[in-house]
DNA sequence: CTCGTAATGCGACTGAAGTCGCATTACGAT
DNA sequence: ATCGTAATGCGACTTCAGTCGCATTACGAG
């Protein structure tokens, strides 16, 4: 797990150049290892609200002013919880048809906040992140780095023929998956696997139409109901 | 503005039932607008992060006590600016056409958002009733009812036979918003026009392909990814 | 107009989050 | 093997969120 340099550049903003050896030892980074999982586990174990910076030293056997110092408090443990999770690999699918690949994906993302396994784990972790600055950071790079890689579904199904050219990949997959996200972080709804497939079978409805690609809009566009300077 | 109920409702989880007259006068209610005023400009001007308790004391000219007493804290305070904000009626369009009135809701949207006189005073509110489990519960209801209304648009669709009977309307009217929700509130990505008359086009095409009603699937459902209970 | 009661104002107290300076430990290079 | 330095351990201190008991004010009924 290599999740030192996101940490340092989130923490540390004016790093001085000249650090020859900025001490990435083996100590440094068993503590940084037991400070996430202290963390993943504080979160879990007692929700976004009640997540101690104190717990998650003695949880860890970390000083608490270790804590505060390379991680600035609990913003900072979470934002570092969600980079090193960023970090996972997942489970890119390739089935040859765009739908059922956007289906797979989104039941990937159903099944990873709805399994019994990981429990609330990851609810908790987003919504933690959700909470201040360094967190919505971190989640920013979090889906950026995950709408990169989905896109490649969209792009090989351009690459087919199956999407229109110049089909925006990344805006495919956040069609798809938005919903799933909208109902669990937003409006609190409950997620179930028949709306995780309705979504994906929207995006593919909408992408095969070409309603992704920046230039042309293949739909009918009778009235714009705006006029002014959109940025 | 009427938002006695929804409150004591939050904050009185045990009301006992034989209180005939529980002062719902005149300096209760003054109180109470004042300190939802006080609490939107806090928001506003500092963040969630950074809004105090004691500073929308100030602010108000309300007791410290009373707010904790009244309102349970920081939670409590936001919730009840946002119930109150619920409160606050909507146009909701007529066209006659669905995807015009869905652009017009997913443009209603982005502009409240965007909007440099409201400033920042409605993002900071959904983000700061994020963040805690009255405020969760605030905001399922600002949705519930957001949805109930908005689903009229589908629902009027439906009657002029532009979509398929039994379109569950509340799940059309979600399709189109939540790309928008999902940018500003889970990934943090930049709204604009643009991607805003998208989501509502690409919920247009998926009600009008039938993918809103609950018993069939219009569109090719070749194999399913899940077999398990879905709950 | 007068009174009973509920709601608010008030200030002190408590407890925990967060900070600081110094001692100690362990990494990395010679 | 030894040393310089960076990272951590440690405990006290400061600050502020949140609580409590009591005095005061104002609503509402008669």
């Amino acid at each position: 797990m290599r999740l030192e340099s996101t940490l340092s550049g989130a923490n540390h903003p004016e790093q001085p150049p000249h650090t020859p050896t900025p001490r990435p030892g083996g100590r440094s980074a068993r503590v940084r290892a037991e400070v996430v999982a202290a963390t993943l586990a504080e979160v879990t174990a007692t929700g976004y609200d009640g997540l101690t910076v104190e717990a998650v030293a003695t949880r860890s056997g970390v000083h608490k002013a270790t804590l505060y110092r390379r991680w600035c408090g609990v913003d900072g443990l979470v934002a570092d919880a969600l980079t090193a999770s960023a970090d996972q690999p997942w489970p890119l699918p390739d089935t040859g048809d765009l739908q059922q690949d956007l289906r797979r994906i989104t039941h990937e993302v159903f099944s990873v906040f709805t399994d019994p396994e990981l429990g609330p784990t990851p609810t908790a972790l987003i919504s933690a992140a959700q909470r201040s600055d360094a967190g919505a950071t971190a989640l920013r790079a979090f889906f950026a780095t995950r709408h990169r890689q989905a896109a490649e579904v969209a792009e090989r199904a351009v690459a087919r023929g199956e999407l229109p050219a110049g089909t925006d990949g990344a805006e495919v997959v956040r069609a798809a998956t938005a919903p799933l996200y909208y109902r669990l972080f937003v409006s609190g709804e409950p997620l179930d696997a028949r709306s995780a497939e309705r979504a994906a079978d929207a995006a593919t409805l909408a992408a095969r139409a070409g309603l992704f690609t920046p230039a042309e809009d293949a739909t009918a566009t009778p009235t714009a109901p705006e006029a002014g300077p959109a940025t």
